[in-house]
DNA sequence: CTTTATTTGCAAATGATTTGCGATAGGCCG
DNA sequence: CGGCCTATCGCAAATCATTTGCAAATAAAG
């Protein structure tokens, strides 16, 4: 858990640009999502939040989540599940693997996908703005994981 | 037009086959399915099948739209405007290149890139059971359709 | 410490999708 | 063809995630 204080003061930095406030519970959500290495939906953000001040509210997740997002501070996906969950975006990009199983999320990113996806928009004519992949996997027995032959 | 009434046909079999009912309803929904060469969501099919019979209910359009993808009749999407998408599934494996600008949905397919998913959700360790791949792009001038370089 | 515009909490509103229930109608038998 | 039985339908009400109106609370600036 390092770096935190830090993340929270650019954070802070950025919305006074805006002309934005650094709340209680702005810093109080920006902590948790910090703390937080997995992608957590609104309703969990709230549930890691609402421990330490319980005051806080829903919507007030919400609202902060979109602000967040607004000012490039977290990332919002949306799984099959439906609900959308969040990172922060201190990070390089990258796709995710999901464990259809367990429901874990794993990351990753490939550069030769990437540019395969921008050969195959440019076929089409198209220059892509951004894009959504997600693999949905089942752990393999160790042992084969380098076979990625066709015994699928 | 042509195959429609087979395809109904062979559906009809199907849910037979499963105990299931064959309705004016579904026969309904399944033409204006199979007319469609977008990518409708429940209320636009509702829209479109109303026009033929104005005693049908959106709720028969969700319900049916359920049996139809238990049966594999149809295929559901779920794209980043949130609602539920659908197409009929008598086509092979593709995935969708949406227009940001016209909200145009364009299919296509690529080998390579399935390829390269697999290995690498083999590196991590899994097999992938499905997957989703969405690109987001622009058109681009026409003319330097070739052209993948950096001017992004 | 006052002022003032931004935020918050709460409850009500949305919007997509689902579901309970009584009415309707396929599919099958005779 | 006439019925029976259960799947399905239409409708209204219920969910679920997310958003929003409004009055009270509170950052930030002077």
């Amino acid at each position: 858990m390092k770096g935190i204080d830090q993340r929270v003061a650019v954070f802070e930095a950025e919305l006074r640009q805006a002309g934005l406030r650094m709340t209680q519970q702005r810093r109080l959500i920006l902590r948790v999502l910090a703390e937080s290495d997995d992608h957590p939906d609104a309703k969990g953000i709230f549930t890691r939040a609402f421990a330490h001040d319980p005051t806080l509210s829903l919507s007030t997740v919400y609202r902060t989540m979109k602000v967040l997002e607004t000012q490039g501070a977290i990332e919002r996906h949306a799984f099959e599940d439906g609900v959308s969950r969040y990172e922060h975006a201190d990070q390089q990009h990258h796709d995710h693997l999901i464990d259809v199983e367990t429901g874990k999320v794993v990351e990753f990113s490939s550069p030769e996908i990437e540019a395969l996806q921008a050969k195959i928009a440019a076929e089409l004519g198209y220059e892509i703005v951004r894009h959504r992949l997600e693999l949905y996997g089942r752990k393999m027995p160790a042992g084969r994981r380098k076979s990625i032959k066709k015994n699928a």
